[in-house]
DNA sequence: TTGTAGGCGTTATCAT
DNA sequence: ATGATAACGCCTACAA
């Protein structure tokens, strides 16, 4: 099997010039079908495609797309990715994908490193620790379009495509109150996230619409990680009437509550519920998992993200309306 | 910041030929400290960098390393790709991930798709079904050197990276003997997987080390599904001795199997202890974890994978001779 | 409808 | 030690 050929060589097995092989090749309507149907015969027989690298050098086109993501081994990105891949090779696109690992600085160096690559364009889920989008902002200056997905800058008009977060919220908190709870907790994320907002959001709407009283002692923040969950858990159970059901901001979250919870022995009777965001596989392992889980469109989050980049980068200048993309959750009870 | 300036523009202000520029920032030998320096001086103030793809198109290299794997939600391989592209950009190579879920034409998709974008080497992971493997050989007859990692072809010298699960296997059937077990089962992976017959012998040779009888009838193969789980362990469970204690390939495979048997309620007393491979992080949260896990070394696994590749393209055509690399797993007892 | 020619940015060969 | 020149494979005015 195979040589590898070249448009030259093409052209002198069809005796033509390597421009009309060019051309037909690339649906020029001033090519007769007759040629054009001569070459693409040929070009199949011998198994031939073009040299990206050549292509990419005279077309500016790197046909590759940067992905900027938090973490692979977080399941919502492993899937996402593997979203934005599928859809990208269905398009002749390749991926690069960086991990920030919520480093700004790593964040700031892959940006520069796509830019230098002359990605086509970028998705990226911005660290937590991203304020200032100047790097993001050079990007787009410099003809590269970013779509930012799950996490996106505040104080902005973004193409953005993330979970519906919000009415999530809402779902979760009719579901508890439908339980009879009446002191609904909610540990937040970082107080700086987007996703954030939109979670208290959905939180105080959803009492409302239950007819419950806002607390904002039931409220709390934690950066995500194990011992800022901790905190926030301290906060909400030292309270004089704590909740008796929490939503959080991730099932790891409610997960890493409830081991807190176990190892300080402070279950109660009956013991606070759970509701998070993912409903990670690993849940069905548990001898006593969270009450629910908001499940996430993740593969479909990372497709509709690619599919955007793409129509932004096709656009090429005609400017484009920034736009949001909500994906529904879907409450999922788990016990 | 930068307009992007090229060879050219340098060496127009420099007032020098492009070729001398070019030749001073590849640290040629024949140019003066002087002009190197002025080169230098000059390129770093405007942040000059060559064109990627002219440097591809022209030396006919990618800079990009191929990365076959099973599935990014697998912890194990989320991990090693971390690995893996931490070294590759650090040398200035990118990566192109694809996952093959277990597909073998899509497997075989991938090679196509990476020669066509000429990577400069793959690192892969094979398929449960990959048996021929004349896709990757057509690679290296190309010039394409071919590391495998973790689940590597039999019948072929190559070269190989991957934990030592043999050794790890012999310590699982030494901890568990020292636990008073004397009917240890062990659940395998699919028998065509070379990871498969290692953790055999490992196995065997653990047994023999701790004076414990071979039977056959206490091993099963899973095809890592639930249902492959399950049915190998209706397998062991139904035998008239049946094992007080299981191995597993992997820790998931100890859950499903732990989940069987609560389904089942044919929970004995006392329990059937389990190890598996992996220590996946969520072990944590369970109330009745496997007895241990076998920790694998991911990350320094999918890094030392992109070091061997990486001195395998850097030799050419000086041949090398294939090598395996073991890395240790670490029991851990988890209760 | 097809062919000619020039060039993208870089490197490599050969001459100076 | 440096410079001129050609070439990599493809695309695209422009000419025929």
């Amino acid at each position: 099997m195979s040589e590898t050929y070249t448009l030259k060589d093409l052209a002198r097995m069809l005796r033509m010039s390597p421009s009309t092989v060019s051309k037909a090749l690339n649906d020029y309507p001033t090519i007769s079908d007759m040629t054009r149907q001569r070459v693409r015969e040929l070009a199949d027989r011998l198994n031939y495609s073009p040299d990206p690298a050549a292509v990419s050098f005279k077309r500016k086109k790197s046909f590759t797309l940067g992905v900027i993501i938090p973490n692979l081994t977080d399941h919502f990105y492993a899937i996402a990715v593997g979203g934005i891949e599928e859809y990208a090779m269905q398009q002749g696109y390749k991926c690069m994908v960086c991990q920030h690992f919520e480093d700004l600085e790593r964040e700031r160096d892959f940006c520069r490193m796509l830019e230098r690559n002359k990605v086509d364009g970028l998705i990226v889920s911005i660290s937590r620790s991203t304020t200032d989008i100047s790097h993001f902002r050079h990007l787009e200056e410099r003809g590269i379009p970013v779509v930012y997905f799950v996490r996106r800058p505040g104080a902005e008009e973004t193409f953005y495509v993330t979970s519906n977060v919000y009415q999530g919220t809402i779902d979760a908190v009719g579901y508890l109150a439908g339980k009879g709870h009446q002191r609904i907790g909610h540990i937040l994320g970082p107080p700086g996230l987007i996703a954030t907002a939109d979670r208290l959001n959905g939180y105080m709407d959803g009492l409302q619409r239950c007819g419950l009283p806002w607390d904002g002692a039931l409220t709390a923040n934690s950066d995500l990680s194990e011992a800022g969950t901790i905190q926030a858990m301290e906060q909400l159970t030292s309270l004089p009437d704590p909740p008796t059901a929490i939503i959080t901001f991730k099932d790891y979250v409610a997960l890493d509550a409830m081991l807190h919870l176990k190892k300080t022995k402070a279950t109660s009777t009956p013991p606070i519920e759970f509701i998070g965001f993912g409903n990670l596989p690993m849940l069905r392992y548990l001898d006593n998992p969270p009450l629910a889980s908001l499940e996430e469109q993740c593969a479909a989050i990372g497709r509709r993200s690619a599919e955007l980049l793409m129509s932004r980068i096709t656009a090429g200048n005609n400017v484009m309306i920034p736009e949001a993309v909500l994906f529904d959750c879907e409450l999922k009870v788990l016990k």
